[in-house]
DNA sequence: GGCCATCAGTTGTGATTCCAACTTTACTCT
DNA sequence: AGAGTAAAGTTGGAATCACAACTGATGGCC
C-alpha cells in the first residue's frame, strides 16, 4: 500500500516523522536538497518540493547558504481576550510592550456597516493600532466607530472608558474568531515568515443590543494563542 | 521597485489582487498553465509554482483535467463557544448532526497531565468523539479525565451534567486557541484540502481551582469560525 | 594571535522536458 | 438521434540543469 504516492510524500512524512517525534530537536539541521536526494533515492525536484511543504507547515525553517534546521516553536504566548490587556500579558513574559495608535475618519465599508448596523458609508472613525513587543510588531488591529460617539479622544486604547463616559453602558462583548492567510500587507508589516497564518478576530462592544465599537485583529497563529475563561455552563447544556 | 521580486510572485500578486477584489467570481475559471506563460511572458515553472501558492492560500482550487478555479468560500459557520452545542449551532444552519463517541482508558500524556494537575501516566478516561454535519466528520474532539470522576456513564457530551452529579460544581471554563497545520491523521479524518489549517482549542472545565476535564477540540479553519460573547470588561481596563 | 580572502556548500528561483491520469469536447458510426 | 470513441487540453508529479545570493569554514597572511 501507499505505494503510488508521490515520492516527495514520502520524504514529507519521515521527516515529519522525526520531527514531530522529537527525534530531530528544535534547531537540528534538515538534509540538505543533495543529501536527500541520495539518502531517499529521490530526483531533486522531489526533494526541494518536500522542503517547501514543511516549511510552507511551519516546521521547519530555511536560510540561503546555512541551510534548514527544525523551527523552534517558541511557547505560544496567551493573549487573555477580552479581559485584560496586550500590556499585561507582555509584561508577563517580560517583553516591553508599546504600539502606535492613528486615528482619522472614513466611510464604513459594507462589512463594516453591517457589524455596527448603520447604513453602508457612513462616516466612522477609524482607529489603526499597531501593537509592538520589544519594537517589533507583533499585532494590528483597525477599529470602527459611529463618528457620533467620538470626542476628539485619540486615546482609543481606552474606548469603553470613553464610550462610557458618553452615557453608553457596555454589557458584552463578541468575537468571533478565526484563521486565514494574511494579506501581503500584514505579513510584509508583521514581518511573517512564508507559511504562517493569522487569527482573525472581529470584536464588538455591545450596549444593550446596540454595536457602539467594532474592530479586527490580527495576530500571527505563529506567536500567540487567544485564551477566553467563560462562566461555566449551567448544568443543563455543557455539550462540546 | 519591486523588479528583482521572484517572477511567480507577479502573477500570484495580479491573481490575488483580481480574486480579492472581485473582478473574478467564485467558480471563474484561472488561467491554465500554458495560458500563464503566454500572458504574463513567464516559463512553466513560475506559473505553475504561482498556481501552487494560490491554491495553497485556498483562493483557487484545481482539477486534473479540468483545470483551476476560483475557490468558493462558503460563509465561515460560526461555532459559539462554551454557551452552546455543537448541535445547536448545526440545526441553525439546516445541517444535520450526530457524532461517534468511543471511550476508553488511557495514561495521562505529560501536556495532558499538566493540564489536570495529575502526575504523568495517571489513568484517565479518554473519550474521543467525531461530530458529522450531514454525514461528513467536520470536527474531532479528545476529551480526558481524571478516572476517578467516571462513573461509567459513556455520554461524554453531558460532562458537566456528569461531574455535577458527582458534587464537584463547575466554575469555569477556559479555552485556548491557536491555528496550526493539521497532522496527517486529521486532515485525513476531517477530508481537508491541502493548505487548509486547523483551528485547535485546549479547553479546560474547573471546579474552583481544580480542572475537571480537559479536551482538545480540532475545527477545520475553512469551514468554521469561534464565538465568544463575554460580558463587557469593567471600565477600568477595556483595552485592545 | 587576529584578520581577511577564498571556496565549497546551500537555498531560492527558474527553464525545460516528460509522463500519467483525468475531463471535456468533438466526432464517427450504428 | 444516440452511443461510444478519439483527441485535445489540463493538472500533478518528476528529472535535470543552471545561476545568483548567501553562509560557514578553511587557510594564508600580517
Amino acid at each position: 500500500m501507499a505505494n503510488s504516492d508521490p515520492v516527495y510524500l514520502r520524504v514529507v512524512e519521515d521527516l515529519r516523522r522525526q520531527i514531530t517525534e522529537g527525534l530531530l530537536q528544535p534547531g537540528a539541521p534538515i538534509p540538505s536538497r543533495h543529501q536527500i536526494t541520495r539518502k531517499y533515492g529521490v530526483g531533486e525536484t522531489a526533494a526541494r518540493h518536500a522542503l517547501r511543504v514543511l516549511a510552507q507547515e511551519g516546521l521547519i525553517i530555511g536560510r540561503v547558504g546555512s541551510g534548514h534546521r527544525v523551527r523552534q516553536r517558541p511557547d505560544l504566548l496567551p493573549l487573555h481576550r477580552a479581559q485584560a490587556h496586550f500590556s499585561t500579558d507582555m509584561h508577563a513574559v517580560g517583553r516591553r510592550p508599546t504600539c502606535d495608535v492613528k486615528t482619522d475618519s472614513a466611510e464604513a465599508r459594507p462589512d463594516i456597516a453591517v457589524r455596527l448596523r448603520i447604513a453602508a458609508q457612513s462616516p466612522v472613525t477609524r482607529t489603526r493600532i499597531v501593537y509592538r513587543s520589544d519594537g517589533k510588531p507583533v499585532q494590528l488591529a483597525v477599529s470602527y466607530e459611529p463618528i457620533v460617539y467620538n470626542d476628539g479622544t485619540d486615546d482609543i486604547t481606552q474606548v469603553a472608558h470613553r464610550l462610557g463616559g458618553n452615557g453608553l453602558k457596555l454589557t458584552e462583548v463578541t468575537e468571533h474568531v478565526y484563521a486565514r492567510v494574511p494579506q501581503p500587507v500584514e505579513s510584509d508589516v508583521l514581518d511573517l515568515p512564508a507559511g504562517v497564518h493569522v487569527l482573525h478576530v472581529e470584536r464588538t462592544h455591545w450596549a444593550g443590543d446596540k454595536p457602539v465599537e467594532t474592530s479586527d485583529v490580527i495576530i500571527p497563529c505563529d506567536q500567540f494563542r487567544l485564551v477566553y475563561t467563560l462562566p461555566a455552563p449551567y448544568g443543563e447544556q455543557p455539550s462540546r
